[in-house]
RNA sequence: GCGAUUGUGGCGAAGUGGUUAACGCAUCGGAUUGUGGUUCCGACAUUCGUGGGUUCGAUUCCCAUCAGUCGCCCCA
């Protein structure tokens, strides 16, 4: 048998890649208008950045990672996000140092995680990311937060939802988890196994078990919220309050946990509410990272960025049966009939392509009728002909495919002409 | 990592333990020696994901394996 695609990678085909190509410039755009630069890292790392960036007791790192050997000896690992190797390259680029804080940098790059494929879920998936490093006014949380929205906004996506929380700061949080532990710990034998071991490990993910969601002691559980200190409180209010003059509705969620270690304060998940879409509904996950460039090297720095997955995106833009602008239109396919006229058209196909215009001409020897087929599958705007007669007489006659209308020019000034007739 | 389900031409999709594997779309050719989207005619799978087993005989039954799809965990 032949050698297939790796499971959970897939290729993106003519008839797709225009789609991506066109959420691409969308995203680029929107990135310049904010004030994002591009960064570009490399595709693996040393495995320690992971371990230490995005905490070596998450699912992440301790089943999902593509980890291997080089000749050297050296432990890399396919990036499974980004945010860590961009704060890698901030600490080691010094870029703590350049005038103007914050840096906001944005990224498009390849994941790699070694998961089970389902549903909007690949080994291989593409992220748009931002981060915003260096500052810890709650008003750049609002500016990340209102890119993403705008830029699904722009692309046509109307049933999203945003949910936000608070993790608060690292006092806040560790005085909540004791309080969950303290909370479930007696009971904790009573609660399905997926919760047992979540105890030790996240506590706050037992409130989003799904299983035990009637038990009685989920209904009392203690809030993240009630265990803001009073610095962690206010801030998580301005956020909401610049959110709220954004205009950019959301609702508060503090069941929200993220799933990597780095987060605090501010986290946010957008969701699709589309009908049809699989179990998976996450489109776009983020929050604040204060103290990830501390931990990596670097002075102390707040962050905040989020990434989100081109491929769910897509899905999203399905599920509401959103159709992008793409254009793949022909200007013009040549038909030509006996191999004078054929070589001819050589020369005047790219002719036309020097001058700016899309071209293409047989290349299967087919019959004028066929040539017309393909021109028409083609979406050619015009058709210019040339056979046995035309080159005689020094023509070529031009059609117009949507009216039928045909016209003969001089061979001498085609490019000229079509222009004109283009116009 | 766990579970369910599927795997027949480029695509969609029937089918049966037995000798020629429906049909539709697409493609190519012809009707119309040089003009498309309509119509009519014709061509197009030594082969049923892969490997093994049962059998006189398997695409059809069994096992394994690979892959797709979907769900759990978790996430983008």
């Amino acid at each position: 048998m032949s050698i297939q695609i790796p499971r959970g990678t897939q290729d993106i085909l003519p008839g797709q890649s225009e789609i991506w190509q066109y959420i691409e410039s969308k995203a680029r755009d929107l990135s310049r208008r904010y004030q994002y630069s591009e960064i570009r890292t490399p595709l693996f790392e040393h495995t320690e950045l992971f371990l230490r960036g995005v905490g070596d007791t998450t699912d992440i790192v301790q089943k999902e990672m593509y980890t291997f050997q080089d000749r050297g000896g050296r432990d890399l690992t396919l990036r499974p996000e980004g945010t860590a190797p961009v704060v890698r390259s901030y600490v080691e680029n010094k870029m703590f140092g350049l005038p103007n804080q914050p840096v906001k940098l944005f990224y498009f790059a390849q994941m790699f995680r070694y998961e089970r494929p389902q549903a909007g879920r690949y080994r291989q998936f593409v992220q748009f990311g931002v981060e915003a490093l260096g500052s810890s006014d709650p008003a750049i949380d609002a500016e990340v937060i209102s890119l993403v929205m705008n830029l699904y906004k722009e692309l046509g996506l109307r049933k999203i939802k945003l949910v936000i929380n608070s993790l608060g700061d690292k006092d806040s949080r560790t005085a909540h988890r004791e309080a969950l532990m303290a909370h479930f710990s007696p009971m904790i034998h009573e609660f399905c196994s997926d919760c047992q071991n979540r105890l030790e490990k996240n506590p706050m993910r037992i409130l989003d078990c799904k299983k035990d969601r009637e038990h009685e002691l989920m209904k009392t559980a203690p809030s993240i919220l009630e265990y803001l200190n009073n610095e962690s409180a206010a801030y998580f209010d301005k956020v909401k309050q610049y959110l709220t003059d954004l205009d950019i509705q959301f609702v508060v969620d503090p069941t929200l946990v993220r799933g990597l270690d780095y987060y605090n304060h501010t986290a946010f998940e957008i969701m699709s509410d589309a009908e049809g879409f699989g179990a998976i509904t996450t489109l776009c996950g983020g929050g604040r990272y204060n103290g990830l460039v501390e931990e990596l090297g670097g002075p102390e720095t707040p962050g905040i960025g989020f990434g989100l997955s081109i491929e769910r995106l897509i899905s999203a833009l399905a599920a509401e049966n959103i159709t992008l602008p793409v254009d793949t239109q022909l200007d013009c396919y040549f038909v030509a009939m006996g191999d004078a006229a054929k070589d001819y058209t050589v020369k005047l196909t790219q002719a036309l392509r020097l001058q700016g215009f899309s071209a293409d001409r047989d290349y299967q020897n087919r019959k004028v009728k066929a040539q017309f087929k393909a021109a028409d599958r083609l979406n050619a705007k015009f058709v210019a002909v040339l056979g046995d007669d035309e080159l005689l007489e020094n023509k070529i006659s031009v059609k117009n495919m949507t009216t039928g209308e045909q016209t003969s020019v001089s061979l001498d000034s085609f490019v000229e002409e079509f222009s004109r007739l283009q116009a």
